[in-house]
DNA sequence: TTCCAGGTGCATA
DNA sequence: TATGCACATGGA
């Protein structure tokens, strides 16, 4: 995929490998909105808006070189899916969101906004995440950026109960105090068995959540996050299975490297189709 | 009214 | 190690 960076704004050269729509409604974000010209989304402090025009997409934004690498545009994602059509259950879904681009988010807003999304949806998870960022994060003239972990520590459970977290604000009380970006970050080196277990370790942290992060966050590849929808999913074109854990390791054998792109398409055309 | 949503923590055996 | 249940909230 073409494109290139001006001072104000990304140029996207076509269609095929980048849509709006797809890269944030597939469900691996929940900081955005949809607004007449296109959509804007947001990350930590800082903010893009995406406009659709005759030959591509205009992302602008001040912070080009952020969001080159936010939206991974350096990567061939014609060639990813090349690859995944080899696999016959692939090939309906990736045609449904074909403009799919996994996105390289902030590990801790990743960790905080995936909690909040356990047994939960996605309207909910978005509405609960827009109230954290206007109560505690900073006033960017029309937006709000996303907390500093100083803000997240300066207030109570309670404080998480009432922006709309449920049960989950004890879970948000105490990661807070776990672990912080530095620590998160240093962990980018391990072995991927010992990252996730670092994850998992984490208040609010179990396996769908901890692989959400590893995908979302790190950048891993070689996880399948299974959650209801990919669980409809795999009883629905697999031998049923109830055991989510071995779901999930049937699934990263069979997608190995690539799982992690192979899940957000088949997600994506799970729920899509639902609504 | 009941069911469900990008599940996790904890008790129990 | 594995199973079962409680857990807030709001929309369908």
């Amino acid at each position: 995929m073409k494109y290139k960076i001006c001072e104000n704004y990304i140029e996207i050269q076509g269609k095929e490998d980048f849509s709006a729509k797809d890269i944030l409604e597939c469900g691996q974000i929940f900081a955005f909105n949809k607004t007449e010209k296109g959509y804007v989304v947001y990350s930590l402090d800082k903010k893009a808006e995406i406009e659709e025009n005759e030959g591509g997409f205009r992302i602008i934004t001040k912070d080009t070189k952020y969001f080159e690498n936010f939206f991974d545009l350096k990567t061939d994602y014609s060639l990813i899916k090349k690859q995944l059509h080899k696999f016959e259950i692939l090939k309906k879904p990736i045609n449904f969101g074909k403009g799919i681009r996994i996105l390289k988010q902030d590990l801790f807003e990743t960790l905080i906004s995936f909690i909040i999304s356990a047994n939960n949806n996605i309207k909910r998870i978005q509405l609960i995440l827009s109230r954290l960022r206007e109560k505690l994060g900073e006033n960017m003239g029309d937006y709000f950026a996303f907390p500093t972990q100083e803000k997240l520590l300066s207030v109570d459970e309670k404080f998480f109960k009432d922006i709309g977290a449920g049960y989950r604000a004890s879970y948000l009380y105490k990661v807070v105090r776990q672990v912080d970006r530095e620590k998160l970050e240093s962990w980018r080196n391990l072995p991927s068995k010992e990252l996730r277990n670092n994850l998992i370790a984490l208040s609010g942290v179990g396996p769908k959540v901890a692989d959400c992060i590893l995908l979302f966050g790190y950048g891993k590849k070689d996880v399948f996050p299974v959650d209801t929808w990919i669980h409809q999913m795999y009883n629905k074109f697999y031998t049923p299975l109830e055991n989510r854990e071995k779901i999930r390791e049937n699934l990263v054998k069979e997608f190995g490297e690539l799982s992690g792109y192979a899940q957000q398409y088949l997600f994506f055309s799970m729920r899509e189709k639902e609504s």
